[in-house]
DNA sequence: ATGCCATATTGCAATATATTAATAACATGA
DNA sequence: TCATGTTATTAATATATTGCAATATGGCAT
């Protein structure tokens, strides 16, 4: 038996999450962020001197990754931290690495 | 000893290029591709059935992952018969695929 | 409440990307 | 050479992304 409409829409669904996955993480900064949240969790502050850019651009891709689930975060009274949500992005760079 | 100008050219470098690497192949249709031709190349019209998209549309992606180094072509008379040249994406995709 | 520090959001200009349609180039056989 | 089937390129338009600057919000101490 063919696969019918249903299996190519489910399958479809899932080519397309895995192109955004993907599509979030690849840009040069937020690869480095993901490096860098590989040994844990960083507040905003940590990261934007690690990176060497300003707080709000460091902001704007921190938010478009946790929007897309691959981070996550945890205020505690004034500091956001930031950590890895999607265990698989790491994997995927990992896979990257050498290139 | 710390990190010098250099090796954080070097590492910068080595981002940029996996960020490209992962652009790359972070769209729907260059995903389904690339899953299309882990079985062994394809022409491009075989390509563009299995797509269900137009033939303009197949080749552009194809010349696009074929200039980043991701596909490479072989021709043989009027065909051209494309296939994966950067084995790493292949591993990516199996890493994402659950997600 | 005020001031301060950390973080988030918004508007904007520049650039890049995606899709379609039209057309060009290429190789082959009659 | 001409016709045909296959592949590549170009142009045009729409949409998305990026980075920056300015500003807003949130929490905490005084």
């Amino acid at each position: 038996m063919a696969k019918n409409e249903c299996d190519l829409k489910i399958d479809q669904a899932r080519i397309e999450r895995a192109a955004e996955v993907l599509k979030t993480v690849a840009h040069p900064l937020r690869l480095r962020i993901v490096e860098l949240l590989e040994s844990g969790e960083k507040s905003v502050n940590e990261l934007k001197e690690l990176l060497g850019v300003t707080q709000p651009l460091t902001s704007q891709h921190l938010s478009q990754m946790r929007m897309r689930g691959v981070l996550g975060s945890r205020r505690e009274g004034t500091l956001v931290y930031y950590s890895i949500a999607n265990p698989d992005v790491v994997k995927v760079i990992h896979c990257i690495r050498r290139s």
